[in-house]
DNA sequence: CGCCATCCCTGTTGGC
DNA sequence: TGCCAACAGGGATGGC
């Protein structure tokens, strides 16, 4: 479900709120993707000094050591504070409770391809290997045109699947990777080194100015999004291809297609997409 | 070795 | 109605 816009809409619905909080109890539910890696009464007493996001993965930095949490394809998260509705006891897909002075913090997780993981520090081995082959961050200003620019020529692969990968610029999920390309004209089995200067730049603006936009409007509701606080998001993403194949594509009519690219499906329009350098 | 493609974890759902 | 394939993620593995 979550792309980065609705990872970052998550983080900054309750990042605020629980900074400062500090750790009563934290429970387990059915197994996630990764252990803990520590006994979940040990969290008790540390302080949480705030929430940070890289790629996917949110970063809840303790007083000492800090939990990585993903939420996978289908994860979410509740904040509920002190001074709210209570949610009760955890359904059977609620999997990790983190209760705090200032309130619940709850992960809803039915396909558990989530996690959350204690590290000591973003320096341990575990944490590195999670997060240090992350590409750039796509609204930060280290992401430049001309670093996204070498990132693309350092590869081979169809830049569909690089953009999926995360390894030049993180964020771009199944849908955002289709709708971009579509925006920028490019054919997403193009080998990313082989796309034009152009198009380079055409999908360098349409990444930052998609992402950018969905987060703004708090995120997608494409199933059942929302927050940490329950709200949900408002960017009724109009998919100019995702999802949408057979029907017309709102440039050219032609029939937008379906195609299978490592075992997802990518939609793109033939006509519009082309790997050669017309835009 | 580095790059790249394939596989797979799982519960839910939409289409047949 | 019931069944089955597909899925909004990404780490692990293995081939070249």
């Amino acid at each position: 479900m979550p792309e980065l816009p609705e990872v970052e809409v998550t983080r900054r619905s309750f990042a605020d709120r629980i900074a400062g909080a500090q750790i009563e109890a934290a429970t387990l539910g059915k197994p996630l993707r990764w252990p803990l890696g520590l006994q979940p009464q040990a969290l008790a007493g540390r302080v949480v000094l705030g929430v940070r996001r890289r790629g996917k993965y949110l970063l809840v930095d303790l007083s000492e050591g800090l939990l990585l949490m993903h939420l996978g394809m289908s994860g979410s998260l509740r904040f509920v504070g002190r001074d709210e509705e209570p949610l009760g006891d955890g359904g059977p897909h609620d999997h990790f409770d983190l209760q705090t002075s200032r309130g619940l913090l709850r992960l809803h997780d039915p396909r558990r391809f989530g996690a959350v993981v204690y590290v000591p520090g973003e320096s341990d081995a575990l944490a590195r290997k999670l997060l240090d082959h992350l590409g750039m961050e796509p609204l930060s200003e280290g992401f430049t045109l001309a670093a996204f620019k070498a990132g693309l020529a350092a590869s081979r692969s169809p830049i569909k699947q690089l953009l999926l990968s995360g390894s030049v610029v993180v964020g771009v999920g199944n849908i955002y990777a289709s709708e971009v390309l579509f925006l920028s004209r490019i054919h997403p089995a193009t080998p990313a080194r082989d796309v034009g200067a152009r198009k380079v730049r055409a999908l360098y603006e349409a990444i930052r100015a998609v992402l950018a936009m969905a987060v703004e409007k708090g995120g997608t509701t494409l199933r059942d999004f929302s927050a940490a606080n329950g709200m949900e998001g408002h960017f009724q993403l109009q998919a100019q291809v995702y999802g949408r194949d057979g029907l017309p594509c709102t440039h050219c009519g032609a029939a937008i297609r379906l195609m299978r690219q490592g075992q997802r499906s990518t939609f793109y329009c033939a006509s519009c997409q082309k790997a050669a350098k017309t835009l």
